[in-house]
DNA sequence: CCATAATACTTAGGAAAACTTACGAAAGAA
DNA sequence: TTCTTTCGTAAGTTTTCCTAAGTATTATGG
């Protein structure tokens, strides 16, 4: 089974736009020659590209206004006209569908790395009040000529079908046709994004240097994404990355996949709020007292046994993906830095690349929106097909078909 | 950075390669039709493969004689000239540099998928030893023409340097010009493979249809390597699927990396016999001993202890890496059935998707020459090449510069 | 045996993508 | 102003791969 571009050329474009997307601002002179292709090549791409309004041209003025003067070096020659992704026109809607709060925000082709939301409402217990809800929101909201609608879903979803396999957290969304949902709302394209996994791309669309790591995020749950090359791995099951239902050894807690013993029941909120009120029977077992707590006294064993196996089984994880990088993102942000640092520690001394001094393990904000338009443009801007017999489909089933023709139709296969 | 063909081209002759290696025995109109391109640009690379000598046309005679008749369904029209692999001509020198044991086979391209070593001898404890014995061996095979010599190689290796970095039970290939050491013996270009690495290969050549699964072989040490969509999955690390050194919990053995409590120290050979030696302090401590004693008594608790740390560890590779079957190779296969099905039965257990039935863990023999073939196939015949900024330069450093030109030579990127 | 159908392979011609070369445009430097 | 340098685009060429058409080789049915 093999990948190829859907047209001779897409994957130049997809290179130009990824690059692109790590400069931030460059001429077409400066794409070609950072792609190694020829100017006028880059040029008819980056035309084309903002033609459908995927990029915009910034005149020297504001970016001389926006950069400070010290910050740039004057160049001979004839300057560039500079190009980057479109920040002006909202193109997507982005949608964070969590356990306890849905979160919905309009976001142009090029997002700002922080997340921004600006409709929030608790999510509902069932189906029909959430799409109730949802056209409450939508009416606080003036988008239009939509792309698409970008929904973060935790548990276990299948992408490309658009289904939510497994969610222990959120079980009403299991095998529920979210994207039909949705576009009775909206009336247009759905794509489902494991959250994790948006979570791992926003991080490096933040930091594109980093070419090469495992996201872990703490929260309801524990997931994990892994970024190969500055793409998410390709696996042949609908989630990778997962480490959150390893066992640890001496765990007896059972979890809501059915096993005993998952890392999740340990480290989860929801397992740590267990052991603290284990721990502390007369305090108040919120999230916000365990957070003071840990504040105010520090670490206590409970937790550390939790940090420990976590930073075990994250460890095991790098040396099998041959990974250097550990990025952790989530709840654990709200504790001490003392707290993270024991976790950073653990895995740099059980994983084999630690003991060469090799790994970093590191903190860092959740990106969900940025994430989500990188996996936006990944598959509906430039999308690529499979071919494994004759007939060569898209790859990317858009979950229900497109009511409206895409603004990429005439630029993608057949 | 972008991983483009060094040439155009180079995409098409690397997937119809595979594809005629996954075929066995192909027509080149088979070939045009499987791999979706039009009949003249199939026939065009089957001619240029075939001038190269990498294939070898076939005549119907041979085929009608080699397989049943009543296995062939007669087909209307004119038959094709089938193509495969050449089989005929030894074009590479597979080495397999064990702990133990030295051994070597001249290769084609088309290997076959039992290794069978023409020559071996006991690996000598110091290099300039190891050089001469190979001298010795070199006057036991006539190979000329050698389009490389193909070196699996156990430890941590930078395969494009040609470096061992790191080899507890090798320790004195760990940076030592290999590649040089050999080229003294035969004047051709060398390749290092790690060698769980040309394993999973190999497995892969004797069964096409498995494109994703995690091979994990036992013997002096624990190694595993990871099959992506049909290829190695690209690493930043130079090791990838290392899972002989994650810390197992109450372990206190020490390893010779230096390191306590790897799993290694409990489930290599060495681990095994040392457990055997504990249980049966009067036993003689050697492998065939402790087989025999296996086979005649079953599985003992040390036995099921070690199997079960192992299958932990594994079920936690797959749920990482969103993968669904496991290959068992190596010593493991010398002792009884159930002790395998122990393992099997345990990973399936503890992996997030075997509690879906979705796992196999399965047993199979090495197939260490078909692995190296494959690997040298890949880097070789249709090199690639890395695009980071204007330059593109080779990929593949093939330790020390060609002291004669390759076969390919002109085919490949300038 | 010969015509016909079916399949394999080859040749010829053309379309698309991307390259090289060439040239006008826009800035700083002399 | 004029020269130099760089940016962007236009024109022509090369590469690659496709479609169409022609030739070769087999089985089938009279």
């Amino acid at each position: 089974m093999v990948v190829v571009p859907a047209k001779m050329g897409h994957l130049n474009k997809r290179s130009l736009l990824a690059r692109l997307q790590r400069l931030g601002l460059a001429s077409r002179a400066d794409l070609a020659k950072s792609l190694g292709m020829s100017q006028p090549t880059a040029g008819k791409i980056a035309d084309e590209l903002l033609q459908l309004g995927v990029l915009e041209e910034v005149e020297i003025g504001r970016v001389e206004r926006a950069a400070p003067a010290a910050n740039r070096v004057p160049r001979l020659g004839r300057p560039g006209r500079m190009l980057r992704l479109d920040r002006t026109r909202p193109r997507f809607l982005g949608m964070q569908l969590g356990v306890s709060l849905t979160t919905l925000a309009p976001l142009p082709v090029g997002a700002e790395s922080n997340d921004r939301w600006t409709v929030k409402f608790a999510t509902a217990v069932t189906a029909d009040k959430w799409v109730g809800d949802l056209q409450k929101a939508a009416a606080e909201l003036t988008v239009q000529d939509l792309w698409g609608v970008l929904v973060s879903v935790p548990g276990i979803v299948d992408e490309p079908s658009g289904r939510v396999l497994f969610s222990p957290n959120l079980h009403w969304t299991e095998n529920m046709d979210l994207p039909g949902l949705i576009r009775r709302v909206w009336n247009a394209p759905v794509m489902l994004v494991q959250e994790e996994r948006a979570l791992a791309l926003g991080h490096r669309y933040a930091n594109p240097e980093e070419d090469d790591f495992l996201l872990v995020d703490f929260g309801d749950g524990v997931g994990g994404a892994v970024i190969l090359g500055g793409a998410l791995s390709a696996n042949p099951l609908p989630i990778s990355g997962e480490l959150g239902h390893t066992p640890v050894l001496g765990n007896e807690r059972p979890c809501g996949c059915g096993a005993v013993g998952c890392l999740e029941t340990l480290i989860s909120t929801r397992g740590l709020l267990q052991s603290f009120a284990t721990a502390h029977p007369r305090a108040n077992p919120a999230w916000a007292t365990l957070v003071r707590f840990i504040h105010e006294r520090g670490a206590e064993p409970w937790l550390l046994a939790a940090l420990d196996a976590t930073a075990a089984i994250i460890a095991g994880s790098l040396n099998v993906l041959g990974l250097r990088r550990a990025i952790v993102t989530g709840s654990l942000a709200e504790l001490p830095p003392a707290v993270f640092r024991h976790l950073a520690d653990a895995v740099i001394r059980g994983s084999l690349w630690g003991r060469f001094g090799q790994v970093e393990c590191a903190i860092a904000p959740r990106r969900r929106t940025a994430g989500l338009v990188a996996v936006a443009i990944d598959r509906l801007v430039v999308p690529m097909t499979e071919v494994n017999g004759h007939a060569a489909k898209p790859r990317v089933s858009m979950a229900g078909h497109f009511e409206r023709p895409s603004p990429f139709a005439g630029h993608s296969s057949p």
